[in-house]
DNA sequence: GAGTTTGAAACT
DNA sequence: CAGTTTCAAACTC
């Protein structure tokens, strides 16, 4: 295990890089029902912790027994929320059908009691936040979140007399596993141990609030790795920190859930099974994303399912491996005050498949955090095991092979959640078949224009709940940016067949939005590989080390932009923002408050380019030049002929390109579907007959009857002329019977085709 | 593809 | 802060 070494903390800002409030929760739980079910209490909290967490804590937790027992397709109930002094009940619906868990705040705790005695899973919701639960891919296997205050009021929910700062929380529970794979978690003690089936492992992981506002919380990240190294970035809006139980039968795979904080934060995916996530940029634009669940499958066996769980501002994504398909994920949680251990639930795959949990222990090595100077985001180097027998199996996961997955944990104040009407699945989302074991994001190929209008204000991370009813698709608003990661990652293709098909595709660095592209321009087109040759890439010279990526399928040499040179990495990192400490911040952001239009944050200093040419900054963003660029000779304003025309010709280019590509496209079709013909046969009416009726067969018999009709003149002493004219004339007889064939043929085969 | 131009980043 | 150098991308041929 590998952790972070002093050398390196001592390169990181110290409130960044202080872990210790990070508190090693003792498994207090160790058994089902200490976690299953919720004090009875309404005053106690459902946390391990000895923290009380107040009216700032938020809890999601199901069951197993009663997730077990939901076989219907919906199971409504009422969840209370007895944190601390703020008591909230919450109405919830489970439906086992997408796995979904809606809960809203309602104004009476009546229902504690109630759903105490009905086995009812409780649902702690803190006030004004929703919480979507996604069940990993089939019911009885709920995902139990309980989030604690976002942070952004630290302390607020401390009781009087707590001088400390409060602690949130954050948890990951998973009960059970399937019984080919072992949950393996890290505890404090520099000890692995491997959870048993239907063995309940409480991984808490403590964080003190930082007394300043903007109290940053790491949230999670959840990051999926296959057996051939692909990844699938999945990017996490500001979520609120919290628990997350996942419960897992016997007869379930453990589940793997990857929880982080992000804040500004940009996933990168790389190949080999590493992951950085850059928490460089911030998201604009956000897109709806609808997460999908699959159908109830208790028989699942190798299955790929992703759910994403919006939690708050955040979304939690919690994605099962299939077979061969490693999920590796990681628990983390910074804070800036004290760093204590933390514990990281793994959980275990499916025959064969890795399910590993990470469990970042500040005295252990199999976590390394690394936080980015003044970015509010670290990485977290992840320990997994790359052989699916060594975690799969019950042995114990001491032979693991071990390989390294870096995760970005962005700390990010939680923001208030957003009330949104639930908006049911239109067709204009992007159809998605699901199958019968799988779950998919759904995300609309186009901005669902029935919704479109909500989803414009929402913030990132909103969850848009379906309708009563209305299917088993909800939304949940992310960062466009993440949406193309998305796209790129098995979460979208693939958790498709059990063959996990879509996670064998090539995965591609993350697509950040460059220097404030739009996410619609920045994922459009791949981010360019960078050809530096003298920087190391380790200076902003580097588009890749500047917008916070690692360097992947680039063309430098002698790069460092990557973890095996971690070290030099991160000094770069703090040189720079010790040169400008907003050399990582995006330099197109708005404008000044009241303007709506994007401008460069240091503005350009164009002399020769009329800032007209992509050496300009603002215009290679495409914006127009302000009031603070210092450029000379600038023609890149908005009344500007010369970038009017520019504008045009460029228009008019890409049109060009796009009827290039569709005429292409047209073009490769049509060829296709001529060469897949095996009848040549014309489908127009009255169009030409097949060729392929005049076969040697065909010539032969003409042949002869002409010579039949030759000979037959000859021995009735026609002249040369008239048995001319009967050899033609024979010639026009089997012309016809040839057609009349064919176009019976074409008849016949119309006929079948139809 | 090589060479040139350009402007941001880095350096002094 | 200004001037210079370095650097890599953009651009031209």
């Amino acid at each position: 295990m590998d952790v972070v070494s002093p050398e390196l903390n001592s390169l990181l800002p110290d409130e960044i890089m202080d872990t210790e409030a990070i508190e090693d929760v003792p498994q207090s739980q160790p058994d089902e029902t200490a976690v299953q079910s919720e004090p009875s209490d309404d005053t106690s909290v459902p946390m391990e912790t000895d923290t009380p967490l107040a009216s700032e804590n938020l809890s999601l937790s199901l069951a197993t027994s009663t997730a077990a027992t939901i076989t219907t397709d919906s199971v409504t109930g009422t969840i209370v929320s007895t944190s601390g002094l703020q008591k909230l009940t919450a109405p919830f619906t489970i439906s086992p059908a997408n796995h979904q868990i809606i809960l809203n705040k309602v104004a009476s705790s009546q229902a504690t009691e109630a759903a105490k005695s009905a086995g009812t899973p409780q649902v702690i919701k803190q006030e004004g936040q929703k919480l979507l639960v996604t069940a990993i891919g089939k019911s009885g296997q709920p995902i139990v979140l309980q989030l604690p205050h976002t942070g952004s009021k630290p302390g607020a929910s401390q009781t009087s007399g707590d001088t400390k700062p409060q602690t949130p929380q954050f948890k990951v529970v998973t009960l059970g596993a399937r019984s080919e794979l072992k949950p393996v978690v890290g505890s404090a003690g520099n000890q692995v141990t491997t959870l048993q089936p239907q063995q309940l492992k409480t991984v808490q992981i403590a964080k003190k609030t930082p007394t300043s506002s903007a109290a940053p919380i790491k949230f999670i990240i959840t990051k999926t790795v296959n057996s051939k190294g692909l990844s699938s970035p999945t990017s996490v809006p500001p979520v609120i920190a919290g628990r997350v139980l996942t419960q897992t039968s016997p007869v379930m795979p453990p589940r793997t859930i990857t929880l982080s904080e992000p804040h500004n934060t940009s996933i990168q995916s790389i190949a080999g099974k590493k992951i950085a996530i850059s928490p460089l940029k911030t998201p604009s634009k956000v897109t709806v994303v609808s997460v999908a669940s699959p159908t109830s499958n208790a028989s699942q066996k190798s299955v790929a399912l992703p759910v994403n769980v919006a939690l708050g501002q955040q979304i939690l994504t919690v994605q099962q491996s299939t077979s061969g398909s490693p999920v590796k994920l990681a628990t983390s949680q910074t804070t800036t005050q004290n760093i204590k251990p933390v514990q990281s639930l793994a959980v275990g795959g499916v025959g064969g498949s890795q399910f590993k949990t990470i469990i970042p222990l500040a005295t252990q090595p199999n976590v390394q955090q690394i936080q980015v100077p003044g970015s509010k985001f670290h990485y977290v180097r992840l320990v997994t095991a790359t052989t699916a027998s060594s975690i799969g199996q019950a042995s114990g996961p001491s032979t693991m092979a071990l390989d390294l997955i870096w995760m970005s944990v962005p700390i990010v104040p939680a923001q208030p959640m957003k009330q949104v009407a639930p908006k049911p699945l239109t067709s204009a989302a992007q159809i998605v078949t699901t199958t019968q074991t799988q779950q998919r994001l759904i995300m609309p190929a186009t901005p669902l224009p029935q919704i479109q209008p909500n989803f414009t204000n929402l913030r990132p991370g909103t969850v848009l709940a379906p309708a009563p009813g209305g299917g088993n698709v909800g939304y949940a608003v992310v960062p466009a940016q993440y949406v193309t990661q998305l796209q790129q990652s098995p979460f979208v293709t693939l958790a498709g067949s059990s063959g996990f098909p879509a996670s064998t595709g090539v995965q591609t660095q993350a697509r950040l939005p460059l220097n404030g592209l739009s996410t619609a321009e920045a994922t459009s087109r791949p981010r360019k590989p960078c050809n530096c040759t003298k920087s190391q890439c380790l200076k902003l010279y580097c588009d890749c080390f500047a917008n916070g990526e690692f360097c992947n399928n680039c063309n430098c040499n002698n790069c460092f932009n990557n973890l095996e040179h971690e070290t030099e990495r991160l000094k770069a990192i703090k040189t720079c923002l010790d040169r400008n400490p907003e050399a990582f911040k995006p330099k197109i952001g708005k404008g000044k408050e009241g303007e709506s239009d994007r401008r460069h944050s240091k503005g350009c200093n164009c002399k020769r380019s009329g800032c007209l040419k992509n050496y300009c900054e603002c215009y290679e963003a495409k914006i127009m030049c302000s009031s603070i660029c210092k450029c000379i000779g600038c023609k890149n304003f908005e009344e500007s002929p010369e970038r009017k025309t520019l504008m045009h010709l460029a228009d008019a280019a890409e049109v060009r390109v796009q009827q290039q590509t569709a005429a292409k496209t047209k073009l490769s079709s049509q060829i296709s579907d001529l060469l897949m013909r095996t009848t040549p046969v014309n489908s127009s009416g009255g169009g030409r007959l097949p060729y392929t009726f005049v076969t040697k067969e065909v010539l032969e018999a003409t042949c002869e009857c002409l010579v039949e009709q030759a000979k037959k003149a000859e021995q009735t002493f026609q002249s040369q002329a008239e048995a001319e004219r009967m050899i033609l004339e024979e010639f026009g007889h089997c012309l016809m019977r040839i057609i009349s064939s064919a176009g019976k043929a074409k008849a016949d085969s119309a006929s079948i085709s139809c």
